[in-house]
DNA sequence: CGTAGTCTTGAGTATCCTCAACGAGGGTGG
DNA sequence: CCACCCTCGTTGAGGATACTCAAGACTACG
């Protein structure tokens, strides 16, 4: 599924005629903030390399992850006013690329073109959120550990390669999957004793027995 | 947030010269699918009265519901050929729009309103399923049930109001919150021992304490 | 009135969270 | 260059929570 919006990505960066000349790129540091809690909804964004994430924080200080955006996720559309969700940088160095949201609707009026790729990013985005809803879905610690390997290993550039470089640290996996470092440490190992993945450095995974792993997972409806 | 869909699904079948001319509304009685897993994605959808939804059936066999669609709610948009996903109805008697997507399309390419529609219509459908991540990212039973009712309360017609009549059995509410039925109606007795609703029916609830509600709910993100 | 589906409650076990400690790696500054 | 600090990552022991299995009440419907 990432490999329609990357090839979104491309053409758009490609093609002199789309949305290219309304991009603003930045390259970003560790925890910068693209747009925080309350800040107007007034740009959309697309993440060009490395990391960033959506994340809600909730009354309790505990922070949910809602979304890790890859090279080619388009971030930040929202019918309201106002931001609900803090997105940032997790890697240094990250480019972003800002599309200011009312030079876009104006486009978008004009070139129906434009406008059915908005259309196909936004639906992009309804996969991705469903997938992790899925994902979120899973009832033990392994099983969810597994099937956002798997999630990973499908997204990261090199598609589906055996291969995994997590980008993101043991927190935020345990942020987006809603459960404590700790567990996903021990789920990580328990892959590992398992024979499912192998470790090349801590975060580089090595999916040794993929159907095994997604066994573990209990794996979704097959992406064509 | 359902405000918002809900003027537009108004909007849209009050007015002459929007999307009415192509919706083909069928009453379907429950259990009745809309479409199924593998089906051709040819058209979009909206519920126009009760209840019904869209879920994903794990190779284990477990069913884990992605949404309740509630009258306004448009669904069936995707950017894939066929679907991965399953939607039925729960309620018998529940009415369905369908909009043959070729021709939402070519209006759409023609009448930039409709375009700014559909927009509109995929970013609620993100704010939906954001607001599902968040209530599934909760830990314990009762934070679950509790912001499961907050939502429903919010989204269910009479927005807000104190009495809430879930449309849903508590196996659908299991299947949604990723837990067991057992574990829901637990949820909800207890709910109710701590004094923060009570219950005029077996699917009748009074939020008797909304703030105590959002309390045990860890709550989430002010809805502006 | 009987049956099937829904909903609740109970007892026992597996799982995950809490608290705590320790090791490894990457900077910084002496 | 090494000591130091900080973040990250792993592991352990104990307790709380939710799942498993089981049974019983309530509702709706034929």
């Amino acid at each position: 599924m990432d490999t329609l919006e990357s090839e979104l990505c491309r053409r758009n960066f490609s093609r002199p005629n789309a949305l290219r000349p309304f991009a603003a790129v930045t390259s970003c540091e560790r925890g910068q903030a693209i747009y925080g809690l309350g800040d107007p909804a007034g740009a959309w964004y697309c993440v060009l390399s490395d990391l960033a994430k959506k994340s809600a924080v909730m009354p309790n200080g505990r922070r949910q992850i809602v979304a890790f955006l890859l090279p080619g996720n388009f971030f930040g559309m929202t019918a309201r006013h106002s931001h609900v969700m803090v997105s940032e940088v997790v890697i240094d160095g990250t480019r972003i690329a800002r599309f200011p949201r009312q030079r876009l609707e104006t486009i978008t009026d004009a070139d129906p073109e434009v406008g059915r790729l908005i259309r196909a990013l936004a639906f992009e985005s309804i996969s991705r959120l469903q997938a992790s809803l899925l994902i979120l879905g899973r009832i033990t610690a392994v099983e969810k550990v597994g099937s956002f390997l798997i999630e990973m290993a499908e997204r990261l550039p090199g598609g589906s390669a055996k291969a995994v470089v997590l980008p993101m640290s043991r927190y935020d996996i345990a942020d987006y999957l809603a459960m404590l470092v700790e567990t996903v440490s021990r789920a990580l190992t328990d892959l590992k004793h398992s024979g499912a993945i192998s470790f090349s450095g801590r975060r580089q995974i090595r999916i040794v027995d993929r159907s095994a792993l997604e066994e573990d997972s209990g794996w979704m409806p097959a992406p064509p």
